[in-house]
DNA sequence: TGATTTGTAACTAAAATGATTACATTTGAT
DNA sequence: ATCAAATGTAATCATTTTAGTTACAAATCA
């Protein structure tokens, strides 16, 4: 099913800059660990930046640098600044209106995503970034 | 992000079939008021009764039938049947062995995927056919 | 002034996805 | 037996999504 990158990217991002703790950290040594281009890298920076989670530079030492304690910074929080959408998909084509089923499912699958969405930013409101940390040390 | 209708599909398809109780249900029926190509559904179908969540019938007069009651069919089960993968995508190249994040993200990040597709799972399955049954009628 | 880095646009390549066509197979009715 | 209706399934197409890439202007600091 859908399969965008883009929250492990993330994720691992946060990680490395977590580590750096005070030092800038460039698009391009960014790129290297995850293996991916610096501007997939600088795409990515801008939202986490536009959601307060880092802050970015220009120039030479510039890069970016968390703004927030890692115990503080939940996987939700990234989650949503790099992830918008919802986990499935909604009917491609308009379904039949004459059909009853057609007529209200939209509607009903609309509250079924809400529901599921909710359960798995709760679920990723549970972890920190600090948890995410203390993980990769142990291997 | 990711984007397959898979699921809202077979929602759609499971509504109808309860619908029509013990009526066969062809593959061109439910493809009108899905709106899309009977084989889209032939396939789908053809998951479904794999799960063991209906029957199919060919010859005239075939098609589909539920082998369930609604009350006693999750939406996590349809979700299973038809919507395998996970939530998010994992890095498509691998990650620098030499940086301490790159080396274990991956083994962390497959958690974090365990603990979400489970949170979205056990919400999936608090929801039946029946209760959607229900919404579909209230309009 | 020059080197370094972000921000951003434009484009490419590959993968995923639904839609479509075609046809063999099964089944039931006449 | 034959015919019509339906599934099962392979092959292909078109669209969209996605990551990757190139290029360059703008900013920043030594």
């Amino acid at each position: 099913e859908m399969q965008s990158c883009r929250f492990t990217f993330a994720v691992h991002v946060m990680a490395v800059l977590a580590l750096e703790k005070a030092d800038c950290c460039s698009s391009s040594r960014l790129a290297q660990t995850v293996n991916t281009n610096p501007v997939v890298i600088r795409r990515l920076l801008i939202e986490l930046q536009d959601a307060g989670l880092i802050s970015t530079f220009r120039g030479p030492h510039g890069g970016a640098l968390l703004k927030r304690k890692p115990e503080k910074l939940t996987l939700r929080e990234i989650h949503r600044a790099v992830d918008h959408g919802s986990i499935f998909g909604t009917h491609p084509n308009e379904p039949s209106q004459e059909c009853p089923v057609g007529k209200s499912i939209g509607k009903v699958m609309e509250r079924i995503q809400d529901r599921a969405n909710r359960a798995l930013e709760r679920e990723l409101e549970k972890m920190t970034l600090a948890d995410v940390l203390r993980e990769l040390r142990r291997g």
